[in-house]
DNA sequence: CCGGACTCCTGGTTGC
DNA sequence: TGCAACCAGGAGTCCG
């Protein structure tokens, strides 16, 4: 279910609650969620009990919160002292070369909480106490912020939780959990590499879809997206993807940008409670799709009406008369 | 390298 | 109204 929007939504949802807090206590209902931990559940609550969550951090459709020393949240706290008191921003400290020596030293050898939603998964952000159906992993955590509960809500349990090691990325500085390191960047990261992707996406003779939905190729990017993005640049689906003109390529790339700016903007897609912010509530961007779902009524665009494919064991949808299969 | 099939699952919706 | 079949936003693996 939740494409790059929706878990940059859960992420900016949870950073003001998180950053900077304390873990105070878990519970693990259902262990299959912990099925990418390379321990038992006791092992990740043992290591998660007491730790500090720094800034969580995104690439993709994989959210992690890298575990933080205490000197780390002394620092936030100051920072926020800072913030209430003077009014002013506080990144002169968290910008400060000190606090960058004690992450960096901290984040080299560092851990994180390594989240992924899978198809059903939410991330709820409660105050204490307050339970969810289907809650999988429960996490409770006191901050500068206050006491909330995380609810990690997943129906089908293809997501998961994960205490996973940082490594630092291959390309500029920065960490990324190791799990995560076979992850392409995402096209809203301000270090992915236009040219690289271009350059990669013209060697590929598959479908233009598939290498969208290719996590090491571009990452974020799921069926929904995949389809909207390729309704607005007018690409068919199945087009090999070696076959696009370099400036039709550009087109894709530029629409999965403004597609996905648009989705954030409106707080996600929801088709119902599958999908929802950390506070329960439904995105709007569903009223915005011109053709995923859209089988059968008119083209946004010309009218004609959307056809629905099956394709990879899923559905494409797409304009017959604005996505045309063209020959090489 | 490529494409297709299959796995992990639950529960809401659809159709008889 | 009951019940079974069908379907779903992901990702990894395996096979030909």
């Amino acid at each position: 279910m939740p494409e790059l929007p929706e878990v940059e939504v859960v992420r900016l949802g949870i950073a003001r609650a998180v950053t900077g807090a304390t873990v105070t206590t878990i519970e693990v209902f259902e262990p299959r969620s912990l099925r990418r931990h390379p321990a038992p559940p006791e092992d990740f609550v043992a290591r998660l009990t007491g730790a500090v969550f720094a800034a969580p951090e995104r690439r993709g459709k994989f959210l992690w919160l890298p575990l933080g020393p205490p000197v780390l949240h002394e620092m936030q706290e100051r920072a926020d002292a800072v913030r209430e008191t003077s009014g002013k921003t506080p990144s002169a400290l968290t910008e400060s070369p000190a606090f960058r020596s004690v992450e960096a030293s901290h984040r080299t050898t560092g851990e994180a909480l390594v989240v992924h939603l899978g198809m059903s998964g939410q991330v709820l952000l409660r105050g204490p106490a307050v339970q969810d159906a289907r809650t999988r992993i429960r996490i409770d955590v006191a901050g500068a912020a206050g006491e909330y509960r995380l609810n990690f809500v997943d129906q089908r349990i293809f997501g998961s939780m994960a205490i996973d090691d940082l490594q630092a990325t291959g390309d500029v500085p920065g960490w990324v959990p190791s799990s995560v390191s076979h992850i392409a960047r995402d096209p809203l990261d301000a270090h992915f590499d236009d040219r690289l992707f271009l350059s990669r996406l013209a060697s590929k003779r598959t479908g233009v879809k598939r290498a969208l939905l290719d996590q090491t190729l571009i990452s974020g990017i799921g069926n929904i997206y995949a389809d909207e993005a390729l309704w607005m640049a007018r690409v068919h689906y199945d087009q090999p993807a070696s076959t696009l003109s370099r400036q039709k390529a550009r087109a894709v790339l530029a629409a999965v940008r403004e597609v996905f700016a648009k989705a954030l903007i409106e707080g996600g897609t929801s088709f119902d409670t599958q999908y929802v912010n950390v506070n329960g509530e439904s995105g709007y961007f569903a009223h915005s799709l011109n053709a995923y779902g859209q089988h059968g009524k008119p083209c946004p665009r010309c009218g004609t009406p959307i056809v629905r494919e099956s394709w990879m064991n899923r559905n494409s949808h797409f304009c017959p008369r604005c996505q045309r299969l063209r020959s090489p």
